[in-house]
DNA sequence: AGGGTGACCCGCT
DNA sequence: CAGCGGGCCACCC
């Protein structure tokens, strides 16, 4: 599975995700701050669309808003995720939001 | 090289 | 308080 190289930005973005402690939740604008663009809350988004990679818990990133926000599977299995990992899903909401 | 889209965010009405 | 629009960044065609 030869994918094409991840830029610089879209690797930070999958280490970020990987930081995310089991349990717990992220918001899209910590990731890009924590990537240094507090502006590319979508270019984050963007990157854990076009990869969703098995290996990097882009479920665990939610809006900032405590919402699931969107999942290329399907936003009900993102929460369910959540919730089988720990995380209190209210409403299709994060009950609480646990930044690292 | 340029245009369009997207799992978003913030501000205004 | 709720709803709508514009803006910002990166990736894909």
């Amino acid at each position: 599975m030869t994918r094409r190289t991840p830029s610089d930005f879209q690797q930070a973005v999958y280490l970020a995700c990987a930081k995310i402690p089991k349990g717990k939740v992220s918001t899209y604008s910590a990731i890009a701050k924590a990537i240094g663009k507090p502006r590319a809350a979508r270019a984050v988004g963007n990157a854990l669309n076009k990869n969703r990679s098995p290996s990097v818990p882009c479920h665990r990133v939610v809006r900032s808003d405590l919402s699931i926000g969107g999942f290329a599977r399907g936003s009900e299995a993102k929460a369910a995720m959540l919730r089988k990992e720990g995380v209190i899903i209210k409403n299709g909401k994060v009950s609480e939001r646990c930044l690292f």
